[in-house]
DNA sequence: GATTGGCACTCCCATCACAACAGTGCTAAG
DNA sequence: CTTAGCACTGTTGTGATGGGAGTGCCAATC
């Protein structure tokens, strides 16, 4: 991204017009910045600025005697560079912290309340990924029948994660078999990661090696596998949004919405880097985005799990108070993880 | 109901009407009825029998000279009286089993199927719940320590269902002691149900003690609770139908989908009747759903457990196609859980 | 009594013209 | 660089108009 030269008036033309934008989601023409902010100049010369600002490809108009709109280049200039470091309000920053602390101390409680307080919190959807497991190391296995040839696999990562699978026998195997093997297994494997796994199996025969086969697999696919649940909150409310009244915008993100994908492939992306992240109408990356915007962030502990969060909403966004409500929903959920699953013995 | 008298010519008529609005969303004439169906009367008489269906409350007309279109009455008396039975077409209901079966041999994984399968045999969105647990019975307890002062309390439950519980203590426990306590409560409370527990609990006393108590709440809430998931599918396809091309409309559709207390309010009445219901417009009973219909079943082993499945879409639905895949979905469901958890041992 | 052709009536909808309006772009002057 | 002035452009709302679809009713017919 080129730095781009602007003087201190035309940043502020830039910051008024993308806010009252988003305010009214109205074109903004050069009179009224005139007449409601007083920037010491005329409207022949705002006019001027919001010339120049359009030719810098910051700001379009629809048609050629409507005000001006933020283009998506607009809005990346304004977070990256105009945006105000806000923080939510800390009144609102104690009703949520008071929330999590009411709710059960469990991370899918936890992710629920996360989307439900991030829709409230901003205009857009939330959605939150169940976390995934990095180099998870095998806590502990159990074998139980369920039916004579249905045994349930359970196992216990050391993230407190449980796995479970079932298996389909050939012939009725006694209880008293399935807890020997799953003792034999618990001694050799318990502390394991799916590294060490094919070392200490070889040991192993029969049943026994085949179950520990499958944990190897379970483990393998919990870690390859980016999560397996979504959790999605306040879809009615960004539709609602004026820029959704038609039909195929609304079907374009309500699809982005459901989507399992684009979570997959942005995944990556957003973990590597620790802060809130901002991607405006796709980032020229995906091209079915126009006019949507998602404001991203990773939440987990380090090096053990960690999952995705964040806000879907429309182009035209609040972005200051989002990625603060973004931000703070991270911060807060990784503290709670920390204190349960920071360390495990 | 009163049983509506109808004759066999008006009963004809209505049927045509509501199969050309369900499928052109427009209103339907006399003069295009006489034309493309052969009733062996003219139009005239046609309009005769709409003005009398009208009367009748099963039709309407949004205005003086516009064709007639179904009400909700209509849509009643359509599925009660008149739909055709229909089955899903052989072919397509071999491609569902197939999928089916290609599946991992999970409830998660087929409940997650049979939404996508829904929402693609029919024109709406599909959801389904978890299955809720009829009197539960534990198969087994684990207890696993993940923190110092953090404990995992797994529970298997005689379905094979899985529940989890933190623990989180005053001051350390070992491990050993953990075992200790879980193998004493699993000698004890195998087998039970929320009704036996209180009185083999009385012997324990102190952490042992505690934790039975926890294993008796879990089990009472996943008794009470209806569903801790809700599995949806298909919004995106339900939107793009055009009668949700506007605003109020289709933020209504969307709560419908969203919200999980219309399900727990639905739930018992579903429960209570093994076919497959249909409900148009909320039934006089929720008044904020006009023009939206559910087509529900049960799904689950008797006496064991069982959940929600079904479709929610436009009043203006196929209703006998709807009924059909709902119908067929909930018994493949019926079939394969039975398999796996018909009778544990 | 059911059915039919005829016909007036009603209301929607697409189209057009017209005026009001908001906001721009340009020019020339300060 | 800033400003006032002004022509220009495209949107939006309004009212008139005509075509069209479909009804409702009546009188005649089977």
């Amino acid at each position: 991204m080129t730095e781009l030269q602007l003087s201190q008036r035309r940043k502020q033309v830039l910051r008024i017009v993308i806010q009252e934008y988003v305010e009214n989601a109205l074109p903004v023409g050069s009179q009224s910045i005139a007449q409601k902010y007083d920037l010491g100049v005329s409207a022949a010369t705002i006019r001027n600025d919001l010339a120049a600002l359009e030719k810098a490809g910051l700001l379009t108009h629809p048609h050629t005697s409507a005000g001006r709109i933020p283009t998506d280049g607009g809005y990346r200039y304004f977070v990256a560079n105009l945006m105000a470091h806000t923080d939510l309000p800390s009144h609102e920053r104690h009703m949520i912290r008071n929330q999590f602390h009411q709710a059960r101390r469990e991370i899918d409680q936890w992710l629920r309340l996360s989307t439900a307080v991030l829709a409230k919190a901003s205009t857009g959807a939330a959605l939150a990924t169940s976390p995934r497991s990095i180099s998870s190391r095998v806590k502990h296995l159990e074998l139980i029948g369920i039916q004579d040839t249905v045994v349930l696999l359970v196992l216990v990562l050391a993230t407190g994660t449980l796995k479970q699978q079932l298996i389909t026998l050939e012939q009725p195997i006694f209880q008293e078999e399935l807890s020997r093997a799953s003792n034999q297994l618990n001694v050799e494997i318990s502390g394991a990661t799916a590294a060490d796994l094919p070392n200490k199996l070889e040991e192993f025969t029969g049943f026994t090696r085949e179950v520990g086969e499958l944990v190897l697999n379970t483990l393998l696919q919990s870690e390859e596998q980016i999560t397996d649940r979504v959790y999605r909150h306040g879809l009615a409310q960004v539709l609602a949004e004026p820029e959704f009244t038609d039909g195929p915008q609304v079907s374009r993100i309500v699809e982005v919405f459901e989507q399992r994908t684009l979570l997959q492939e942005i995944y990556d992306d957003v973990m590597e880097l620790s802060d809130v992240q901002v991607m405006i109408a796709g980032e020229g990356r995906f091209g079915d985005m126009q006019d949507i915007s998602l404001v991203l962030s990773r939440y987990g502990v380090p090096d053990r799990f960690s999952g995705l969060l964040g806000v879907v909403g429309p182009m035209r966004m609040p972005y200051g108070r989002t990625v603060g409500a973004v931000r703070y929903v991270a911060t807060l959920l990784n503290e709670l993880m920390h204190q349960l699953y920071g360390q495990s013995r």
